[in-house]
DNA sequence: TGACTGAATTATGAATTCATTATTCATTTA
DNA sequence: TAAATGAATAATGAATTCATAATTCAGTCA
């Protein structure tokens, strides 16, 4: 007897799967404030769920670092300061850096020419001085990095922790310099992985983000 | 109105935490072997607990990889192939190549010695061909770099994953020439820290991490 | 007024119950 | 005999119930 699923699709998910994905949502487009509680009632009626699968979803959120769990007082919704990003960032830091030595490995011949056509397209939208797209490719690129490296393990672990500081990465102006530097440090990365530089493209991979770091930094003090 | 807990005794934790502890232990230990299903009413009786709070322990798991959930059949335990591995730890790799750089840069002097001490004890642990002391010491070398980085967050990541492959990265025979340089590994890693070499560090336990990793593959081959 | 007390209310943690789905196993049929 | 059928049994997923802990709030007293 095999577990192997060939359709896919006759079993949906359990309950408490779902949920999670659904009140990690709200935690990160901010409907859920940080510091306060995590209203299980209201919850439970939103969702039109028992108490049950909602409070397992609630403990794989504690377990990520989304809430923190208070004996006997329920759970409240982790805050995210500049310490909180201090210590997530150099994570997905590291994280990416590991991505870009597999992918530099494992990537497809047609992965790099993606990721070499997003860089372009990122290029030109820091000509435009055009922030949204320069932070969505810049996201793109990111994302493809990751999922080039073929580590299913290490895409879960990325994608924890990349959700957790979201708004800080994406959402924090940077500076007319500082934005100049890393579209070049994108290029430089793309050069690399063209190359199949491994330890190259690490490295610039954890540079890039010790950088986004020192921006985030200087930008929140 | 703030959570701080100035005792540290008064509420105990819920019972799903110390279940995820223990339902873990039962998985590093054996006892519950590989790919066969988690006995959810042989658990609850042998812990004395009802299956609420023993499935929300089991959805931790599934997230931390030590179980897989399949709908409407439960949960079965991750099986630990080479594959998994091959996975897992390049990604410890990366973590402890983190702390190796924080660590460098935050680690007490207190720290340093006692990482220096340890690496006098596995040199004399591998000179003493005494591979229990001697993996025994490599574990508590391990632990101390990490704790020494001063990131809760990469801490905590940290022991999961390192929890996943604990048999195969301390069990594992190593042949006496990889014995050796790992041994000589250590004593490098240890100059690199008392030197505060915080890149040097950092290349050196993903090095070491990636030996380690050749070492593994060979033996299982 | 303002801090304190304690009953009423509410929320939480865990056990239990219930509906549904999977598994087992005896029986039938080719 | 071997495969197929279906009733009986067991396990799962989720809702509900229950005991306990925390919070609220009205009343008391300085």
């Amino acid at each position: 007897m095999t577990f192997a699923d060939t359709t896919g699709k006759l079993a949906r998910p359990a309950l408490s799967v779902e949920l999670t994905d659904r009140v990690r949502e709200l935690i990160m487009e901010g409907e859920l404030k940080e510091g306060h509680k995590v209203p299980e009632r209201y919850l439970t009626e939103r969702f039109g769920v028992s108490r049950t699968p909602l409070r397992e979803a609630i403990k794989v959120l504690a377990h990520e670092g989304f809430v923190v769990l208070v004996p006997n007082r329920g759970a409240v919704v982790a805050p995210q300061s500049l310490d909180e990003i201090e210590e997530i960032l150099p994570i997905v830091g590291a994280l990416e850096g590991l991505a870009g030595e597999l992918a530099a490995q494992h990537a497809s011949d047609a992965d790099i020419r993606n990721i070499s056509r997003l860089t372009d397209r990122l290029r030109e939208a820091f000509e435009a001085r055009d922030r949204p797209t320069y932070f969505q490719i810049n996201q793109s690129i990111h994302a493809a990095i990751i999922q080039a490296a073929g580590n299913p393990a290490l895409l879960r672990n990325h994608a924890t922790f990349a959700r957790r500081i979201y708004r800080a990465r994406y959402q924090a102006n940077l500076s007319e310099s500082r934005w100049k530097e890393a579209t070049e440090e994108h290029e430089k990365i793309a050069e690399a992985l063209a190359a199949r530089d491994a330890k190259g493209l690490g490295e610039l991979l954890r540079e890039h983000l010790s950088h986004k770091m020192r921006s985030i930094r200087s930008a929140l003090k």
